[in-house]
DNA sequence: TTCTACTGACTTACTAGTCAGTCAGCAAGT
DNA sequence: ACTTGCTGACTGACTAGTAAGTCAGTAGAA
């Protein structure tokens, strides 16, 4: 919506506009600190500054609230990196890097995070939810991940690997590096990039001399 | 205690013996399907076949009866693999992939993937626990890992690549692929010892031709 | 008979979800 | 420009249901 459409609304309208976004951001937060079960509505409502009341206008129940939080942090970004690597013209190596690059980059964002642990310890009690985000995200991810493994095996820059059936293996440090900051950040933070750089240079040209 | 002195006692002294552990395993099933937020004890209870009022018999509560299960089914198995490393002979490369063998066998046990996936969830929460955890296990399990890949260095059977820094990634796929199939694995399970031994020969000898 | 592990109904506390009532903003009439 | 009545976004006290934790009483082993 142009900005001058938005600026005929009136405040109300603006405000009704607008609520949905501000309910799903307080709640990625408190579920973030509470967890799904754990969490009280009450206190998502009084983080945006509402009335409980107010979040069962925008939103059926607090399962629905949950899907939201996940379908609008998720959103679809697979397919430009995708759309990126079908027009990439550099060797395999460097492709394989821009990608998990690109993948580590989203995953490390806080509310994407977020969702990755609620997903992790949620998961189960929404089969729904795990579907969208496999068909959405993984389904994809591993496509693509896959073809540039296979491209650089077809022109002769990489070997045949185990690898080549596990493909999201690749992602593994990234989302390990998420899980050990979640738990011991305050002991020894491990930066993402960092963790990553290593686990690339490592898988690119091994560990033996 | 031998075998002969249990014989001797009663009936009812040794099933009260006994009811602890089997209180932590029902509660670990419960935690594990429902979370411990989402969990009922008396569904525990239930499952042990005695009442909710026995728990509180042999648990303060229900945080010390998940604590419990932490400590119960993390135990202490990394000072014998750290002693098995202290005395191995052969050469880096195979003590490498012993270590991370056995490591990996123990995370893929049920009862410790639950743990697994539940200090993930609900630690922030159990900050105690997190500490346990990480001086009892994470921190040798470190040490461990990092002193084979210093030792290979040192033997000049390894390069020196940024996993010096960051031992604990080579745990990774493992923790990444019990997590896969918790959350994906009524689509695609992944095998993780396939998995590991895929990342393995990739992390020692390269991707690249 | 005594002792004690165990019971389960009960109390207490909490929260998802509801709904009758409120009042700010808007527009139409003056 | 000013008043006014209406609308609907919002409120918050309330209901219904759940689950943690308690304790007087019970049953069965010793």
């Amino acid at each position: 919506m142009p900005a001058a459409a938005k600026q005929k609304k009136g405040v109300r309208a603006a405000q009704k506009e607008a609520r949905p976004k501000e309910i799903v951001e307080a709640a990625l937060a408190i579920f973030a600190r509470d967890g799904f079960a754990g969490s009280r509505l009450e206190d998502v409502a009084d983080r945006v500054g509402i009335s409980k009341g107010t979040i069962y206008l925008y939103f059926e129940n607090k399962e629905e609230l949950f899907k939201a939080c996940v379908r609008e942090t998720v959103g679809s970004h697979v397919k430009e990196t995708m759309k990126m690597a079908a027009t990439f013209d550099g060797p395999a190596p460097d492709l394989l890097r821009e990608i998990v690059r690109r993948i580590s980059a989203r995953l490390t964002k806080p509310a994407y995070r977020t969702i990755l642990l609620l997903l992790i310890s949620e998961g189960q009690r929404f089969p729904e939810l795990v579907t969208f985000y496999h068909s959405e995200i993984i389904g994809p991810g591993i496509e693509g991940l896959g073809g540039v493994i296979q491209r650089g095996v077809d022109r002769g820059e990489f070997r045949e690997t185990g690898l080549s059936k596990f493909p999201m293996m690749l992602m593994s440090p990234v989302i390990a590096s998420v899980i050990w900051n979640h738990l011991f950040g305050g002991n020894v933070e491990i930066d993402p990039a960092e963790a990553l750089q290593a686990h690339l240079d490592t898988m690119l040209d091994g560990l033996r001399k």
